[in-house]
DNA sequence: ATACTTGCAAATGATTTGCCAGTGT
DNA sequence: ACACTGGCAAATCATTTGCAAGTAT
């Protein structure tokens, strides 16, 4: 269900420079959070913590899901790593230097695509004008019908 | 938190005539039903089925929570009833009469409020030409900043 | 009379938290 | 050594479900 992505742009694109980044900040190289930036960097698209703690399925070892979710927070803290929320399911977790200026969730099959600037641009100006608001398609995709889906 | 809207459209507008449409598809009259239907009217906005429950703190009287959960679903299977998800908070619901186009809620304060056919249309226009999604900003609004929180 | 409903408790799913043992630095 | 982490169980929150008792029709 999970549409494949462009290419890296940002921050850390490997496992040893995300590491940096965290001995810089002063937090600590554990094999548990070791193992939640191997999974990002091995997953083909934004993936839920419970994927994380089963180890993608069997490519990688299980970590416990409390402890995933502790680093995958850490992660977020220090701009490693972004995540949102998907309709009715759980969330999505990716690296930032894999991350997309939005998103959109298919309600029904729940497939998650990204969004090109340019979309996002001219839909925050139709809301901006509309009522005032910005909106944060990043954290909260819009959810709608994906072509397949729309019966 | 919660903006004002507009007046009423559609469907039965009130509580007699709910109940009608009640008896017309076959469903009792209960006296848990009928406070649902009473808290949904005397709302000003879309509510929470914990406010409901409750009884829109003490304007009317308790009832139990899972039974409002389960008159909401029963009432929104006939069209009476209508609800959209809120970021992370808990859903909210309110007449079908009295609902609209679609919605945006702020990710910082709450605050939630109605968009205009208008802009729905537009965003579903921009959205189906970027990636042939169709927006459903009924039942999932757009998240982002009210005017008041874009700090 | 009898299906539909209720109330209450327990189960869900996602995510968080408390705690103490374990370990990077 | 010692503060930072990990694992595991228990707690949250919103919502759902099981079930026996109650009631609208």
């Amino acid at each position: 269900m999970t549409v494949p992505h462009e290419t890296p742009v940002l921050a850390p694109a490997s496992i040893p420079a995300a590491i940096t980044t965290l001995r810089v900040r002063g937090l600590r190289v554990s094999a548990a959070r070791r193992l939640v930036l191997e999974a990002l960097f091995a997953a083909d698209g934004p993936v839920t913590a419970d994927a994380i703690a089963d180890g993608l399925g069997g490519r990688l070892p299980e970590s416990d899901l409390a402890s995933v979710y502790r680093n995958l927070d850490t992660l977020e803290e220090i701009g490693l790593v972004r995540h949102f929320h998907v309709a009715h399911g759980a969330g999505r977790y990716a690296l930032a230097s894999r991350h997309h200026a939005g998103y959109v969730v298919c309600e029904h099959c729940g497939a998650h695509r990204p969004l090109e600037r340019g979309t996002v641009a001219q839909i925050a100006a139709v809301l901006r004008e509309a009522c005032g608001y910005d909106p944060q398609l990043v954290h909260f995709p819009m959810v709608g019908r994906c072509p397949e889906c729309r019966f």
